[in-house]
DNA sequence: AAAAAAT
């Protein structure tokens, strides 16, 4: 119900409380207090050699921060605008550091303002930044910014398996060690109180150096899962030296070299998750930067010029960079790879491959690579034996459905009664957002125009729409401007958008897994949420597992439903597998195939992990019975 | 079949 958004200091102290901030010692150290202690009390090189970084200990190297407008300069969208314009263009030199006439253009500014610095082997955290906090963390007012890191006693009944050799035991609150005190402090600021079970299981992992592959869904707190072990690292360990690159002697234009590459299936997904990375890096030498198709590639290269250590980035354009020689991967030190699954499924393995196997990018054992999917199926399989060493397989229980807080109705609703079904519904509510989903970017343009028409203030996020539109479209929809969006596929995974109060399956997909994460775009946090599909004649093929799964979240199924999976499983029809990837063996199934497929430690084959959610498992379920297949000739129901 | 993603 209510999620516990924090309203006054009060709550915040707390917050820090139980962070373990105050530590078991001494009272709460404002942060700009404690930033010089800091800096002089850190040991003086923890690090091995190389990683002090020639770039940021001399302070103007890494110019442009204090000579750009500052952060009011991004847009609210949250990506990066171009900043003042530079007459000299891009031969930004070290010693120009009042290039862009910024009054705030010496070193000592811009490390007061938000952004830290390493220098001399120390980390040097930046000043606290009140502007920049309130776009970073918002208040706990800010609907647009309310996060599901909060409240989460619901996820503590999610199962976790972690299986593999050597695993660490978890950890139950966000604590230094093994955390960056930087980090925590961060983490305090977003108002997360208490880590999700995969972010309990990823920490120690990626802090004992461990690779790791994640089946778990968004809405699960992956994204932090993966964040903050890896920035809580690189604020303890530094930036690397860059490699000696010749071209660079005589190139004018600075390549950057991140040490952390994130790589997900969709521009948004990326910019959220930028977003987040903004928000965990503040104060810290790490500048999060991200590129992506669609936006103007110029003013993405001046954003990463002026700090790129991690990258988020979808894979087209990071080749198209990598080609263009202004992003090198030869400090890469940590891999993920978000979403794993969908980038498959659309076609990425190629780039994929180039990325990680035939650029400069470091070797498996040079690197730690965090793989994130929603199923295991072959192909994933594959791609992780191939960019993981030793992994743990982590496998955390659907959130969304099985967790009860959403409320799924299935509607009998014909193609032609949609659109008044649907002006019913919107009229019935008044509060919250709705999210509704179709299949065709057609159908979504049509129906937005149609709600808008009939008085909805709807919005549509579509593929054919331009990357600034879907961005327009996103932000309206965040704030409640527009508090209907019609989407296609673009939005059904990762994106993370609070107070969704109602998803919407206008069109049904055909795969139980977009289901899931279609209507997982609700009830998250701990919220309450509510989802309506509308099922007809042309969703047979889902018919079986949605009732599956309606079964497994203790949710009403309507007997018509029950009685067209029985046909459609019974009666011929039968809608074989899913889709293009995986192929058999044992990947074949979206939900039983989120299994580690190896034994304990050695390579005999045969599933390992004790499951969880009663649904049928690797080589149940589907595999053999009713191959009867789609011939025959049974008739349904209807 | 459609969607997404570099131009």
């Amino acid at each position: 119900m209510t999620n516990g958004i924090v309203n006054g200091a009060a709550e915040l102290e707390n917050q820090f409380a139980s962070l373990g901030i105050n530590g078991t010692k001494s009272a709460y150290v404002p942060p700009h207090l404690r930033s010089s202690q800091r800096a002089a009390s850190s040991p003086t090189n923890l690090n091995p050699i190389g990683w002090n970084d020639s770039r940021t200990s001399t302070p103007p190297a890494r110019g442009g921060y204090g000579g750009r407008g500052g952060y009011a300069d991004r847009g609210a969208s949250g990506h990066y605008s171009p900043g003042p314009r530079r007459t000299d263009g891009w031969s930004e030199r070290p010693q120009s550091a009042s290039v862009g006439g910024h009054p705030r253009g010496d070193s000592a500014a811009r490390e007061t303002f938000g952004y830290g610095t390493w220098r001399d082997g120390a980390h040097v955290v930046g000043g606290r930044n009140m502007r920049l906090e309130k776009e970073l963390y918002g208040d706990a007012t800010d609907p647009s910014k309310q996060h599901s890191g909060i409240n989460f006693e619901k996820y503590d009944d999610i199962p976790v398996e972690a299986t593999g050799a050597g695993v660490p035991e978890p950890l139950n609150v966000f604590s230094s060690p093994p955390l960056d005190p930087v980090l925590l402090e961060n983490i305090g600021y977003s108002r997360y109180t208490t880590p999700t079970p995969v972010q309990k299981y990823s920490i120690p992992i990626v802090a004992a150096g461990r690779d790791l592959m994640a089946c778990a869904q968004t809405g699960s707190g992956k994204t932090g899962g993966f964040l903050f072990p890896i920035l809580s690292a690189s604020f303890t360990n530094g930036p690397r030296q860059p490699p000696v690159d010749t071209q660079s002697s005589y190139n004018r234009t600075r390549k950057a070299y991140p040490t952390a590459l994130i790589l997900a299936p969709t521009r948004e997904l990326v910019n959220q998750i930028h977003e987040e990375a903004r928000k965990f890096a503040y104060r810290s030498w790490v500048r999060p930067a991200v590129v992506y198709g669609g936006a103007d590639i110029n003013s993405q290269l001046r954003t990463i010029e002026r700090g790129c250590d991690l990258l988020s980035a979808t894979p087209g354009r990071l080749v198209d960079l990598i080609e263009r020689g202004r992003i090198s991967l030869a400090n890469v030190r940590y891999l993920v790879l978000d979403e794993a699954d969908r980038m498959l499924d659309m076609g990425f393995e190629p780039q994929i491959r180039r990325i990680v196997q035939e650029e400069d990018m470091p070797g498996v054992h040079e690197r730690q690579t965090l793989m994130f999917s929603a199923t295991f199926p072959r192909d994933i399989q594959m791609l992780a034996k191939d960019f993981l060493k030793d992994y743990i397989f982590l496998s955390v229980g659907r959130v969304g459905s099985t967790s009860e807080n959403i409320t799924q109705k299935i509607e009998y609703v014909e193609d032609h009664d949609k659109r008044s079904v649907l002006l019913d519904i919107l009229a019935s509510q008044n509060t919250g957002l709705t999210l509704i989903f179709v299949e065709t970017k057609r159908m979504a343009d049509m129906l937005s125009d149609f709600l808008l028409s009939n008085s909805f203030a709807a919005t549509s996020i579509h593929g054919d729409r331009t990357q600034r539109e879907r961005e327009t479209a996103l932000q309206t929809f965040r704030q409640g401007r527009t508090p209907i969006m019609v989407a296609t596929a673009v939005a059904a995974r990762g994106l993370d958008i609070p107070n969704v109060m109602h998803v919407v399956n206008y069109d049904l997909p055909s795969d139980i897994d977009d289901y899931v994460h279609r209507i997982g775009r609700t009830g998250r946090a701990g919220n309450t949420g509510v989802s309506t599909a509308f099922f007809n004649r042309g969703n047979k093929n889902i018919v079986r597992d949605l009732v599956e799964l309606l079964r497994e979240a203790n949710q009403d199924i309507p007997p018509w439903l029950e009685t067209v999976a029985h046909e459609s499983t019974f009666g011929g029809g039968g809608y074989r597998g899913r889709g293009s990837r995986g192929g058999g063996g044992g990947g074949g199934r979206g939900r039983g195939a989120s299994r580690d497929y190896r034994p304990s430690g050695g390579f005999h084959s045969g599933p390992r992990a004790p499951s969880f959610g009663g649904g049928p498992q690797i080589g149940g379920g589907y595999g053999g019975g009713y191959s009867g297949g789609s011939a025959g000739g049974g008739q349904s129901w209807w």
